[in-house]
DNA sequence: ACATACAAACTAGTATACAAGTATTGACAA
DNA sequence: TTGTCAATACTTGTATACTAGTTTGTATGT
């Protein structure tokens, strides 16, 4: 059968299970608290159970599923001070990565960020989102390549996917975006001059536009977020 | 059967399985290298290969078991790579931690700084080693809950202990002490000062000392190490 | 109508059996 | 002695069957 997706001969089983559900998941297309459970999984992917029980266990140890033993297993919901904590990380190593840029800049490495930003202006004057949403990743990991801490950006990364899954939930994105750009070239031009602290200053006040949207969308989703009573 | 450890009734099987291995492999009583199959492990806590199974996923999540499939499981070497990316992490979050308790610290934080080294102290001189490990955990536990971030302690518990395992391997352990707690005792004092960047030059003093004796453990035994020219 | 209890239908956890790939070892030939 | 190749003994991956706990719905008694 293996009815959907089974595309290389390289990637097994339980990668395309675990794929797949991170996508449907961070995509919000599986909404936070929606119930999931092993045998409904393996009957779509038409395999046993215990390939999806693995998939499952790796979705729980990157925080995409919680597994109530006996009862259920479920959509992940938001919690307030998982945010914080993934604002805390991500806020404390990107600091880090832009003391490091700044740092370290040559010609090569603001040709890059030029070249990121641009691309991302191109992107949203031709109303490309999906390349605008991409652009951001590389622009990040573009100042984490130049800080020579490549190693940063598989920290942001994981902490940006995080709240880009929180913030499909928001409004009004698209009106952002020209303030995202200005933040990048603000960014950029500090990490050329090799002035850190006004690097980081900027990095931080980049990562500050998100508090509002974030807490708007929490305030308009209550649904979506755990109980902060008990957890 | 249920050869081992069978405590409560509480954990799981899997938790159990999950928690030996841990201790076995932070503490290097497993080596790095070391083969683990799931049959073995399965035989020894007389349970099935699925609950090891499930162990084996969670250990891998936590970077201390390789499973390379079919082939083989085995102990997780050291890498340059990751003990690299750990120091940066820790370096950027303490140093984030340290800032915010330098700005928010009471005369009960300060008294609960003094406590952590004044008990460190004791146990140094009382040659509780097991205690002053413990209790260096508590310091910078102390600092990030000053800091209004105990998240931030999540973190650094996490990759503290990756460099843990590591200074296990590594000699004159107790001669380094007393600097140690030197150095607990001057971010002590920029904390209660409130000056946040001599506490971030104190707590970056601090990781540093870490470096030399990591870069020695590297040379003298190469065999738990990863071989950089592929990984 | 309502409450309680019991039974049926979920859930994930575990055990066993088999499949598929890899490494090792030994025999055999050059 | 050395190289090649095949059989064998491993490894993890997958499928099926069964266990145990939870929820839910329904029937029954008040």
């Amino acid at each position: 059968m293996k009815s959907t997706s089974m595309g290389g001969d390289r990637r097994s089983v339980v990668d395309d299970i675990v794929i797949h559900l991170q996508r449907e998941i961070s995509t919000l297309r599986l909404l936070p608290g929606t119930r999931i459970s092993e045998s409904e999984v393996a009957e779509i992917f038409g395999v046993s159970r215990q390939p999806v029980r693995d998939a499952f266990r790796k979705l729980e140890s990157l925080d995409l599923i919680l597994v109530r033993p006996k009862k259920a297993t479920e959509v992940k919901k938001f919690s307030a001070r998982a945010i914080e904590k993934s604002r805390f990380v991500r806020a404390a190593i990107e600091a880090a990565a832009l003391r490091n840029a700044a740092e370290n800049c040559d010609s090569a490495g603001g040709f890059q960020l030029d070249a990121c930003v641009a691309l991302q202006q191109k992107a949203f004057v031709e109303r490309d989102f999906v390349s605008f949403a991409n652009l951001d990743y590389d622009f990040h990991m573009a100042i984490c390549e130049i800080g020579r801490v490549p190693y940063a950006f598989e920290v942001i990364k994981t902490e940006k996917e995080r709240v880009d899954r929180l913030c499909i939930l928001g409004l009004s994105k698209e009106e952002r975006m020209p303030q995202l750009i200005e933040d990048h070239k603000d960014i950029a031009a500090a990490v050329k001059a090799g002035d850190a602290e006004a690097a980081v200053a900027a990095g931080m006040k980049h990562l500050s536009r998100l508090d509002e949207t974030i807490a708007a969308i929490r305030k308009n989703n209550a649904a979506y977020f755990v109980d902060e009573a008990n957890s």
